[in-house]
RNA sequence: CGAGAUAUAGCGCAGUUGGUAGCGCGCCACGUUCGGGACGUGGAGGCCGGGCGUUCGAGUCGCCCUAUCUCGACCA
């Protein structure tokens, strides 16, 4: 069993092969029956409602509102606006028929030929066509907006190449789709968004993330600007963490969504749209992970401590349990959240392997010795030490340790990416870095022609360019003409 | 969709020049253990991914599928 711990270490040569193994072995997820799908196990899952809470809290301080729309989209949605189509078309599930019945010839069920759809419909990649259709008879005035609506839902996009949570078929995460009455309430609330999606990033999954623009070429089929936190993974790989974008009226325009304004004329509403999807889950388990297994934020970790008893029989186990008792209710009392494992048939060093594996930030353990001393050990999952400490007050002692923890983990892969951020001037020079991973800021000279160039001869690609820190003129890497400010580039996932 | 690899017990694997299948972990029972993945004894568990062929005989050889993984291509 020890053997398989050592399996995991997360700047091997195989990372990809790391991190399949440690999503597997944490319990969080695994394949299913279904191509290029997963199962999101129980343990996996908490994560994904902690994150959902909170998130759905910052929606709501942001005032929004959720909402459901279908799981199918007709064919014809699909085409009304062309960049749209364009960029989902490839990678489409579409559903034909509705209806199956017994073979003829008795080898099972088949598709009944008879009930083919006189329109197929495409399982949503993502909802814009379905919410503007729907939207256009919500809205008559500027009365009727903004309409600031979530939605939690799965969608499925056919992806050739799949990896668990950062790429799957099908996933799960929120989109919002927001009507406004201006340009400026638009582009405001994709900025608002934006900054939501990193403040969640950095205050809770302990993340730090970049907030930026993407160029062209990485923008969202159909908008005008799409703005992205990006981060870096500890393999020097990028992920796009989440994205926020200003529609314009594309989609205004494409299912003809107008309004009266206050004088009476008749314009186009303005939108933005922003989601996060499972792939967070993705960029925690990459950000933190460590050879021992998962290191999970307190904030997101389903149960931040767990108690872990040691005893030779029965009566040990009972003595340790009223112990247990007052220290839950001084836990409670802090509002933190545990799980006393009492089981009888796993032995401590197994229990303390295993919730390493998954990540539990706080791990005490009580034993016959404690309970003579009035001792507890608090070991703490993202240092891995260790220290025996007095029972009195142990309530407080682990709400400090747990903010501790959060923000060691945050310092910790801020100080990564520091060390991994770094500049280059020449092409060679960037040529010489990208092969050690990590962020590098550089001149671009703005066209998708030296950005194609870069990408082919390096597979970098332009994460975003930044809207905050020094922005300093210069010139192209490549072709010398002038440049505005560096833009972050890096080998993404 | 290209290249490579893999498919044998719940998981991880072995299986020689073809002779009707084994190891470790896990699981079940009992006992001893319990402060960093305990140990002993005894058990249960397999249409060897699917199909076709070669052969007296196929986990093993050949062909064809299918699935998975890694690397590419692709990826709001």
């Amino acid at each position: 069993m020890a053997k398989e711990i050592k399996e995991l270490t997360p700047r091997n040569e195989n990372y990809a092969q790391w991190y399949n193994d440690l999503v597997i072995k944490a319990d969080l997820a695994e394949n299913s029956a279904v191509r290029g799908c997963m199962v999101i196990k129980p343990y996996g899952y908490a994560i994904w409602e902690k994150i959902q809470k909170q998130l759905d809290e910052m929606f709501k301080e942001t005032g929004h509102v959720n909402a459901y729309f279908p799981l199918f989209i007709p064919k014809s949605f699909m085409s009304k606006e062309a960049d749209h189509v364009e960029g989902f078309a490839k990678e489409c599930a579409v559903v034909t028929h509705y209806r199956l019945k017994n073979d003829p010839e008795g080898k099972g069920v088949i598709v009944d030929p008879e009930a083919k759809l006189e329109e197929e419909l495409i399982i949503r990649p993502t909802s814009e066509t379905i919410i503007w259709n729907t939207y256009r008879g919500w809205i008559q005035s500027y009365r009727d907006l903004p309409i600031l609506i979530n939605q939690w839902a799965n969608v499925v996009r056919w992806e050739m190449r799949t990896r668990l949570f950062l790429r799957t078929a099908e996933f799960l995460w929120q989109e919002g789709h927001t009507a406004h009455a201006t340009q400026e309430e638009a582009v405001a609330e994709t900025m608002r968004m934006l900054n939501v999606y990193a403040d969640f990033a950095e205050q809770y999954m302990a993340i730090p993330v970049i907030k930026g623009i993407k160029t062209p070429s990485e923008r969202f089929a159909g908008a005008l600007d799409t703005y992205c936190i990006e981060a870096l993974m500890q393999d020097g790989k990028a992920l796009q963490a989440g994205t926020s974008h200003f529609l314009g009226q594309n989609f205004a325009k494409a299912f003809d969504v107008q309004y009266l304004d206050k004088e009476g004329k008749r314009e186009y509403v303005w939108s933005t749209s922003w989601g996060v999807s499972t792939r967070l889950m993705g960029a925690l388990i990459m950000s933190h992970s460590d050879d021992n297994g998962l290191v999970l934020p307190p904030k997101l970790a389903p149960y931040p401590v767990v108690i872990i008893p040691i005893f030779k029989d029965e009566n040990g186990l009972a003595a340790i349990g009223e112990k247990v008792e007052e220290i839950a209710k001084e836990l409670k009392a802090q509002g933190i959240v545990f799980k006393y494992d009492s089981t009888d048939n796993k032995k401590p060093g197994w229990k303390f392997a295993e919730y390493e594996l998954k990540g539990v930030p706080v791990r005490l353990a009580l034993g016959a010795r404690d309970l003579e001393n009035g001792t507890i050990e608090v070991a703490r999952r993202d240092t891995l030490a260790k220290e025996t400490v007095s029972i009195e007050n142990i309530g407080v002692y682990v709400k400090n340790l747990l903010d501790d923890i959060q923000q060691n983990i945050y310092r910790k892969a801020l100080e990564f990416r520091t060390a991994q951020t770094v500049t280059a001037d020449t092409y060679d020079e960037f040529k010489e870095r990208i092969e050690e991973g990590g962020f590098i800021l550089a001149h671009w000279d703005g066209t998708p022609e030296t950005e194609a160039l870069i990408k082919d001869e390096t597979k970098a690609t332009i994460r975003c360019i930044p809207l905050y820190g020094e922005k300093v003129a210069g010139t192209d890497m490549i072709t010398g003409k002038p440049s505005p400010q560096r833009v972050l580039f890096a080998r993404a996932y």
